[in-house]
DNA sequence: CTGGACCTTCCAGTGCAGGGCAAGGTCAAG
DNA sequence: CTTGACCTTGCCCTGCACTGGAAGGTCCAG
């Protein structure tokens, strides 16, 4: 499998895939005797799993370590379990500060939809923000 | 007031305030004769209200846009009101996968807390992910 | 044998909001 | 007179996940 045949495959590019492999997420496959990139079907899997990993909000250096303990022959369901947690504590986060920053901006738009404009001091940027 | 003092009035650096000034964010103040820049107390109004565009989510090209129709002699309401708006509708969306993301990781999560480790199969990467 | 599709490597840039450091000028206190 | 705190400009660096382009090699159909 040539890499762009991968990347139709995984539906990303081989740009993407040429990056991959160099920051240790996708291990180099074998060459052809023309120096092409020769993929067999796990490297599918592998990157099936990186986009689920990419969904579950992890960055690419984290999927790495994962794929990295893997590697080494030994299952990761620890390591996993820690970032999945630490996950499920900055989403909280940040879904607390947006919920505040939502309601602060539902108010400010009801203020903007209900005052005059003309109300608008020249003293002050915009009474709005 | 010199840049130091205003950076620490705001709360924040004067490699920042240079910054904004290049952005166009801040307007070019005077300079002693030595050069130092020697901002007013407007200046300090002005970095207020960038902060609290900042707070509400505006890029700092949007407030700049603002600032630079305020400068302009006119008032920004309108254009105000359609980035909240716009900042709104982005924020909604946000909370909506954030909220989506967050149920998977908690069932993930719990999977990983009840399924015994040595379950996981040589076959795939990890079964949590 | 030629054209076009595909592949290779390397270098550089994107957007956002600054941070770090260098080399030099200025000002007030001791 | 010197020390130290402050100021000036200029240039590159950060993180994240790619993306673009140049210059050249390979493969297959017509």
């Amino acid at each position: 499998m040539r890499i762009g045949e991968l990347a139709a495959a995984a539906g990303t590019s081989t740009k993407t895939l040429r990056f991959y492999e160099e920051q240790g997420l996708l291990l180099a496959p074998d060459r052809t005797p023309a120096g092409y990139r020769n993929y067999d079907s796990t490297a599918l899997d592998r990157l099936d799993f990186i986009r689920r990993g990419q969904a579950a909000g992890l960055t690419l250096a984290q999927i790495q370590q994962v794929l990295e303990i893997r590697d080494g022959g030994q299952a990761p369901c620890g390591h996993v379990r820690d970032l999945l947690d630490q996950r499920l504590a900055d989403i909280e986060d940040q879904l607390r500060s947006l919920t505040a920053l939502c309601d602060t901006l539902t108010s400010l738009r009801d203020e903007a939809t209900t005052l005059h404009p003309d109300t608008c001091g020249p003293d002050q940027v915009c009474r709005y923000v």
